[in-house]
DNA sequence: TAAGCCAGTACCCAAAAAGAAACTATGGGA
DNA sequence: TCCCATAGTTTCTTTTTGGGTACTGGCTTA
């Protein structure tokens, strides 16, 4: 279990091991997601505007090999499959939390300061 | 000033306003950088393995554009063209530190736990 | 006189990632 | 009999990313 998709090379500096864990431009969208609710297929699909099937699957799956999500099947007849965090994937809710924090902030800071540049001059 | 390469479509989410700003294969590895000292192009070029002066040239220009770095260029000749972080690049330090503790307690876990799987069965 | 240094640009081609759309399986309901 | 639903897979096309090579400018060193 575990980054079993990241190839072994370098495993270098912790932040490249995470950068491999849930770097791309889905994998967090899809941790907020699931942070929300365990959630079906075509929920995710819904709710993650623009991903296309085949990218949900690839990243689901990448993350499930990964042990960040756990996939559970019911043996029914429209097929019902459920996505769900691992423990290791919900330990991912610190960097989670923190890219919120920013991003909100950021969208504060916009809307109250005058657009004020800081830089002197450079370029 | 700020995230001004970043289209303007649904802000929606902030988490997708700080994927905008810092995802990609190479930001957040260039912030790791620059958080340690402020750095020439040729010292960025050389500890970021594997980048390619097109990609680092392009990647410091979104972040110079989106207001996290700042570029100051030394009239001399050779030329020298420093980059640093500004005061909204510095505030993605918490996010940094998110995703360093998260690669070093995987490596712990990694290396301490004997692979149990948690999963009864899926797939 | 020529080559070297730094911080890039410019151009072109190859590879990888992403996306769009159609197709599949199964069973229930109209 | 046909259609619907879910959770995908398959195929094809487009976009993004990566890489190679060459070029620049002006001072310094050989």
């Amino acid at each position: 279990m575990g980054l079993a998709h990241v190839n072994p090379e370098r495993p270098t500096c912790p932040v490249e091991t995470t950068l491999r864990a849930i770097g791309g431009r889905w994998k967090v969208l899809i941790l907020r997601e699931l942070f929300q609710e365990v959630k079906r297929f075509n929920q995710l699909h819904r709710a993650l505007d623009g991903i296309t099937q085949k990218m949900l699957t690839q990243q689901l799956r990448e993350m499930e090999a990964d042990g960040l999500v756990l996939r559970t099947v019911y043996p029914q007849v429209p097929p019902k499959v459920e996505y769900s965090l691992t423990e290791l994937g919900r330990s991912l809710k610190p960097i989670l939390d923190a890219m919120h924090d920013w991003g909100e902030q950021f969208f504060e800071r916009r809307h109250s300061l005058p657009t004020r540049s800081t830089s002197a001059e450079s370029r």
